[in-house]
DNA sequence: TATGCGTGGGC
DNA sequence: TGCCCAAGCAT
């Protein structure tokens, strides 16, 4: 064990990666970062890490933004309920803890969008408490390391997996641990095609011993994607078009996007969408001009978005199922928090229609 | 315990 | 095209 914790730290000094959030001390930036980090790839992470700290570069800062212009820096991050959840959870902290991070990870589990992996990994980045953080990285590298066979999508795999970190991590330089354990998982102890000959831990992994590296970890099928359809509309009135914004819990929520909505099994696009546009917005309109489509692809989902100009008959907006509404410039509906794929909906209509 | 929740990249 | 994956969390 000794041995094993020795060769992590000495590799990881030698070969961690140079991301913005190593750079800093301060438990809020490397809060913001493992928020983003969640299920998302570190290069990705890169460009909206550093312009979320620029705008909120503390707690405070950011407990006082308007939840749109916080939803805004995570536009095209995905998994937006992370953005509300580090908005509460930053009013929290000033509320509660007098704008700093509380250092125990019980504490910090009560704060929304921290979970076991985050609160121990706060806790042992920041404030050097002997907790292990296990994520996939690690779980990769430990079910490995242990030629541990069991089905990673189960929680009392997790479990077992969180037991043999523990041991791991306990004693000095918990935090330089952990990150040593998800550095390997994210380079050399890859899930294909991983690079043995090159791994500090190679003389004490049971896996390469057998020759079963490549097998692991194990984890069951995903079920299936399920497919819908749905319709929205470039609804242009006085030279401005249609916004509105989804609410807050759920699908994108939070998010701005062209009105519509999804279809009945076997609705024609056209006529869904004049439906669509009827309850959620509202709005009358006739004889919709097809722009064309987009495919979208979500964790769970596969979706057709059926796209239209609509040319609406006179009524004010009477709003059903969405939070807000605004008629905008196409400029000014580029800078509202976009979903990518409302982004893509917008560009696809616009390019289509001129 | 199972399911919902984004996005972009790799093969 | 389809499937898997990547620093998970909430319900």
């Amino acid at each position: 064990m000794k041995a094993i914790r020795r060769a992590l730290l000495r590799w990881y000094r030698a070969n961690a990666r140079d991301f913005p959030w190593r750079r800093s001390r301060d438990p809020y930036a490397i809060w913001v970062s493992e928020t983003m980090l969640q299920q998302t790839r570190s290069a990705t992470v890169v460009p909206y890490y550093e312009r979320f700290l620029k705008n909120f570069p503390t707690a405070r800062v950011l407990a006082c933004a308007s939840p749109d212009e916080v939803m805004r820096h995570f536009a095209g991050l995905g998994y937006y309920s992370r953005a509300r959840n580090l908005h509460a959870a930053a009013q929290t902290v000033v509320r509660e803890h007098g704008g700093a991070l509380p250092d125990e990870v019980k504490e910090l589990r009560k704060l929304p969008g921290v979970g076991p992996y985050t609160a121990a990994a706060l806790a042992s980045i920041a404030f050097d408490q002997p907790v292990a953080s296990v994520d996939g990285n690690v779980m990769r590298v430990l079910t490995r390391l242990l030629d541990l066979r069991d089905d990673i999508r189960l929680p009392a795999t997790r479990r077992k997996l969180e037991a043999a970190a523990a041991e791991l991590v306990r004693g000095a330089q918990p935090g330089a641990l952990n990150q040593a354990l998800m550095e390997l998982g994210a380079t050399l102890c890859s899930r294909r095609r991983p690079a043995c000959t090159r791994c500090p831990l190679h003389r004490h992994c049971k896996a390469l011993s057998r020759g079963v590296q490549a097998t692991l970890p194990v984890r069951s099928p995903a079920p299936r994607k399920k497919r819908l359809r749905a319709a929205a509309a470039l609804l242009l009135r006085g030279g401005r078009l249609l916004m509105v914004r989804r609410p807050p819990r759920g699908l994108l929520g939070g998010l701005w996007e062209l009105p519509g909505g999804e279809l009945d099994a076997r609705e024609q696009a056209a006529a869904g969408l004049l439906r669509t546009l009827r309850e959620g917005v509202g709005i009358a309109a006739a004889a919709p001009e097809p722009l064309g489509s987009v495919r979208h692809i979500f964790t769970h989902r596969v979706l057709r978005l059926y796209l239209f100009r609509v040319t609406p008959q006179p009524g004010r907006v009477r709003r059903h199922g969405f939070d807000a509404h605004r008629w905008c410039s196409l400029t000014a509906a580029r800078a509202l928090p976009l979903s990518s794929l409302a982004r893509r909906a917008l560009d696809h209509a616009t390019a289509s229609q001129s």
